[in-house]
DNA sequence: CCCTTAAACATGTATATACATCTATCTAGG
DNA sequence: CCTAGATAGATGTATATACATGTTTAAGGG
């Protein structure tokens, strides 16, 4: 009986990676069918968005380690989801949605949408602006 | 000049994966010096206050799969910071912190302390406790 | 033009995370 | 007692994540 209900934890850290958890699973559960992933969702998402961008700068947009897009865009490219070239700076790989990454995404949106519009509902308004506020001011807090 | 500002995203998995990232680095940043993450230290603190508990316990607390926990114990176990032992129930684990466990939650306290007061700060009294109950809404309505 | 320094990315390694599947154990019926 | 189904974990595999380090290219100073 009486499973200890989800109780506040005093990290500030373990509560969001917590809930980073526990929200990511939904999402992920939702996108399965499609073979995506919440990450991978994000950088296609992110890409449709900047249109083409050198990987650094989508790191910085996502705050990802430059290191770890790498192995993400490796799946990606993979898939044939995305196109990258050499930037006039030798240097930079310059991203963007392939025709596939456009439609796949395409396919994912419905999905997303679903899940976004539950939770808005769960959270009303307030709640879910709140909660993207908020989110959003730690990023930049712990970036500073 | 003008680096693009952090903006929020649509996708409210992806900002708060992005907060997780952010924030994690500030903790893990902090904790290095002793050799701790902060999902790590996250374990050591939760055995602290739950006392002796089973994996599948622990599991629900950190809304972490049961599997994924068993790479973590690993480490802590590696370092001598936890003990395992069999359960009346032959089938379940039974954690706890080790003596050197102990130690080491203490070394790191004071380092955690820091980081959230530096939080604390920033946000505010209010955003602090908002922020908290926010993210913990978010772990439950995930969860349901 | 050469050299130093810095930036962008690749690679090796370790950890974090979950799912599918397997084993051992428990529980409830018969 | 025996068996069928359920539960706790272990293990294999794939992805997510970052750091240390190495390579290539760019940028600036002599």
């Amino acid at each position: 009986m009486s499973e200890p209900a989800i109780a506040v934890l005093p990290c500030l850290c373990a509560n969001l990676r917590r809930a980073s958890r526990a929200l990511t699973h939904l999402y992920d559960k939702s996108l399965r069918p499609l073979g995506l992933q919440a990450t991978q969702f994000t950088v296609l998402q992110a890409l449709s968005l900047t249109g083409e961008i050198p990987q650094k700068g989508l790191g910085r947009i996502l705050s990802m380690d430059s290191t770890t897009l790498t192995r993400t865009l490796e799946i990606l490219l993979r898939n044939g989801w995305i196109a990258i070239r050499r930037g006039r700076d030798r240097r930079e790989r310059l991203l963007r949605l392939s025709w596939a990454g456009e439609a796949q995404l395409k396919r994912a949106v419905p999905r997303w949408e679903k899940v976004q519009a539950r939770l808005r509902r769960k959270f009303g308004m307030d709640g879910w602006d709140n909660l993207l506020k908020l989110t959003n001011e730690v990023t930049k807090v712990a970036t500073e």
